[in-house]
DNA sequence: CATGAATGAGGGTTCATTCAT
DNA sequence: TATGAATGAACCCTCATTCAT
């Protein structure tokens, strides 16, 4: 606590330290209870701060909520990339990959089940609505995208707009993840691929007019 | 309300419509604010009563959420049935059939963001999720034998159990309303049909061997 | 319980039972529970009657108590008599008389907490302790009148008014009675005795002139 | 309120401060309606808090009655070593010391009926009775310790253990406190004197084999 | 920047009591 | 007489937030 060898930390270095245990901490809380059951004082606690430390830090409750989810969505975009990426199992066919994007969609039950609270509360609350709107249609683009340049690979023409099919998909993920402790299917990650195979069944060739 | 022959209201009539004024402004109120921000202040201000008139009818709130869950699976089964019964509309073909379904899962979007509420809350509290399944399960077998009874008609092989597509049916219809308000795709009835014709497409006839 | 062979009930008889089963059913809970902590309605769901039936048999739950007060004493003035009675047991020499009565003392440890958490409530409520005093001065004067008899059957001088004394070993045996769950000397009755032996040797026989 | 050189109150000072006040009008309110009569707000109330910051200091209304009950043990502790002390009037016989301690168990009529309605909770709450033991059985020791010292000076046989001894004049002195306000003995004092008194005549010198 | 005692509002729940039936 | 739904006040406790230190 006291004399330093060299430095210690840099008054800004400590304050970074600081949000950054705020944050793990809240999440960590926000998984486990959700985010109306986490208080602001259990936050605090969990990481070793006082309550103080937290407004020093975030404004709001919500603040640090949107912090998390943008770190999460850049984490799954992360993954989406890998997934996406044909070079990195060169041989790999477009199945073989649908079938990495569905089981990266079923992982991770909880934060599904965060985001599903989060999207309550953005529906209620406007204020909230805003900043939550931001990050997340910047996720879904991304999503589109990957779903389009799917098809295209595929030579097919997707039966929906492919950013409403990446949208259809994660609600289908997060629903099924909500229902999982709830008497859902437990291998949600093959009703996931049954989906997806189905769309992909039902998918014209390019080339031929989709009459619709 | 009814036959005022002689008095206005028999005891048990009196009770009957403070039990359901209650019930109506806890329904309006879970829905609009959710069933964690509804207070029973809330509830009985709203309903025009005392908060021990509350207690008077419910033993938590947890009980009247259960109650009107009950009232609602109720409505939803005979929507179902409505829809299932070939007899009501003769020359109407499975697939018509099932767009009125998709059309049924669509809508009462409020309704779908308090049933995903309740999940929530389920999974986070044992006592609740005990009495949340029963009613659940019921209604999850139900939706199964109508998915089964489907796939019967039109002389296919489900894709996976009847209970689980049924369940993930109801997870992407769940997941798409919780995020409708939230730039979430808007025709979320349309997008349901397409993951349905999708499974039909994929399905194979009876008969041939299902080489999996 | 039913089939009356003449009469069903007087009204009359039929307000006196439920007044009795709600006594018996105050009692049990008073002693139980304590007086704060059993409510009304406890008491009537443990009778098996409504609330309203309580206020139509008594005006509170004081009033209760002090019924029951009212009837303990009286049992208790019955077996002092049978201790007091020489006849009884004709050779009995004063001293077993005494051991009786410190038997009867020591008994009953849940009436006696209840005896002082009504002391104790009579000492906050003046409404309430102008009736309690009523009931309460009544036996104490009875004792008083025991305890006078036993010294001047053993013709020996009371150290102290015998009215006192027997205010000593009531507020001895409550004291010990509320103590015994809480650590105090478990054969409290021995206890008791060994300071009522303490009070005879210290006595001076008739007729010495006590010189205080 | 002391030594204000340079600012009025440090923060631990100003917390110790909100804590002392707290305790004393919780003393206050438990000595005058009883701890179950005195709410949490009515204490706040009367030290001119706010009900959180009673919940900043304690974590429960048995909380503070322990902490109370531990500062008033040690003050009886200390009285009773000022009785103890043969140095401190040195030609003080001991039976005039045993008048004094008398006269300790006698005074604070208040706390004697707080005491009783301590262990009566206690008899209650299991929980509660953990903690209250605790502190009560130290206290009986000491008290034991000291009866035992009184009779080994007089050369007596204690006609009981002396821990249950001492139990029964704390009983003796508890019961008559809480009869006092109610038609009881108004010089209690001068009744345990005679017990006391009693206890010793009956005495058997040491020595000579206690025959029972 | 970080502290955490204190605030004030609100949470769910229980209570003795009333009164139309 | 007996009912029990409804009242209104009070209960203990937790919350997000502030602010002097």
């Amino acid at each position: 606590m006291s004399a330093p060898t060299r430095k210690r930390l840099t008054r800004e270095e400590s304050q970074a330290q600081t949000r950054e245990h705020l944050l793990a901490a809240a999440k960590r809380l926000f998984v486990s209870q959700g985010f109306g059951a986490a208080s602001i004082r259990d936050i605090t606690t969990e990481a070793g701060y006082s309550q103080g430390a937290f407004y020093s830090n975030f404004s709001s409750k919500e603040a640090v909520l949107l912090e998390l989810l943008g770190q999460h969505m850049e984490e799954e975009a992360r993954q989406l990339s890998n997934v996406l990426a044909p070079h990195e199992t060169p041989g790999e066919n477009a199945l073989a990959r649908l079938d990495r994007w569905a089981a990266t969609l079923n992982s991770d039950a909880d934060w599904s089940m965060l985001a599903v609270e989060l999207q309550l509360h953005a529906n209620r609350s406007a204020a909230f609505a805003e900043s939550y709107l931001a990050v997340r249609s910047r996720h879904q683009k991304r999503l589109g995208a990957f779903v389009a340049h799917l098809f295209e690979e595929l030579n097919l023409v997707p039966p929906a707009p492919p950013e409403d099919l990446a949208a259809g998909f994660m609600a289908l993920a997060h629903g099924l993840a909500v229902g999982r402790g709830a008497g859902g299917p437990d291998p949600a990650g093959k009703l996931i691929m049954v989906f997806l195979r189905g769309l992909l069944a039902d998918a014209q060739p390019v080339g031929r007019r989709a009459g619709k």
